[in-house]
DNA sequence: ACAACCCCTAAGCGCTTGCTCAGGTTCGGG
DNA sequence: CCCGAACCTGAGCAAGCGCTTAGGGGTTGT
């Protein structure tokens, strides 16, 4: 009934999570859980950060796993919808590769908080919640596959091995949540723009960009 | 003074570790900490698969930070060793940039536990012992950009971004020890190669061994 | 025979953990 | 002016944590 929402809830990080509590909340919650690790973060702790007291958590959020649970489901569904709209363009297949490459690994980089908790903490979550979440990664799998296979029927791409090129490809973009660093030499887009050239180069694109 | 080790110590996996009673403990631990991750592995758990009660690791061990200091640590001797000695190797950049990569995968998927132990709970040791890891970490890196530079100045490679590329190929490398699974449909040998024929592709070298 | 030694266990200590609950404050609507 | 709903806190419980301690068996050297 209420009309105006408390935070838009599309472009701001977190702006889907309300109340304002709840959010200041989860976003402790990621802080913490990409620092120390999910087991190595205490309920108090998060609670500590977002400025309450330890049973305030209780009221937004039934345990602290479901807390880990809705970072990592929207995180993987901000993920995907990075991938899959690059994916959706239309252009040549090295094209829309580079360029779901790019923002991938940009998105990977700039929210590497994020990334670390929903791509790291996944044994963390309960058996139910593990399972929902595996079926979005498998999505994310699907996406690339689908532009590799398409390069490859077109002539584009020289790729002997679809599935095992497939998951390297999503294997170097993900761990970049491991090791990019904020105070690094390497800006996001810097990263991103690496590894799209870098990919491109794995699948043997025949013309990357017109000539080369 | 007794001059017959209770094991060999240099070919079998934990042989350097004595007693048996301190290896059967450590390898516990390995699994207990790739299973779970180190947080949420209690030493009870550790002792009992050991088939041990729980006082029995602090006779070995002072503490169970410990255990994971003497994992972590051997397991980044035994991953540093397996690159250094392709990287030593006498034949072109292209032959020891792939023989390098291809041991370094197969390490790590052959050893998938330990690895996952050695790259994803380096968070989990103690200011010191972290920073003495780190440094075993760095030569790693080395190792690869030597080979990479090498190949460049001999116009074997192509590569813009000498770090950059470092970087990457050991970020591709070290995530198998992420996904790779026992039960899965590749062997170790079959991702080892497959990833140094990547990785020759990613460093844009002209003749990958010869012809093909 | 026996003391010295190593390796192990049963019991448990002090502390922290995830989580609960009774009660208090704030605020919009009747 | 008071009500009920929404939100938060102080205090604390049961369980589980890393680790310690006292002591018991087996093997060894003398």
């Amino acid at each position: 009934m209420n009309a105006a929402e408390e935070t838009t809830g599309e472009d701001t990080p977190w702006g889907e999570v309300n109340p304002e509590a709840a959010r200041r909340l989860l976003v402790a919650a990621v802080d913490a859980f990409a620092e120390r690790g999910y087991h190595a973060t205490t309920t108090r702790d998060i609670a500590g950060r977002a400025g309450m007291s330890p049973a305030a958590l209780y009221i937004h959020f039934k345990t602290k796993e479901e807390l880990l649970h809705r970072i990592s489901k929207i995180g993987h569904e901000r993920a995907l919808y990075v991938l899959d709209s690059e994916a959706d363009r239309d252009g040549t297949a090295a094209e829309r590769l580079a360029g779901a490459v790019r923002s991938f690994v940009r998105w990977h980089a700039e929210r590497h908080t994020t990334a670390r908790v929903v791509q790291y903490e996944l044994d963390a979550l309960g058996e139910e919640h593990r399972t929902e979440i595996v079926a979005l990664r498998r999505r994310s799998d699907a996406v690339v596959r689908r532009i590799i296979g398409e390069g490859v029927r077109d002539g584009e791409f020289d790729v002997p091995d679809v599935p095992g090129t497939t998951l390297a490809v999503l294997s170097l973009c993900i761990d970049v949540a491991r090791w990019f660093n904020a105070q690094g030499s390497r800006t996001p887009d810097e990263v991103g723009e690496l590894y799209a050239d870098l990919v491109l180069r794995m699948v043997g694109a025949r013309a990357a960009s017109g000539q080369k």
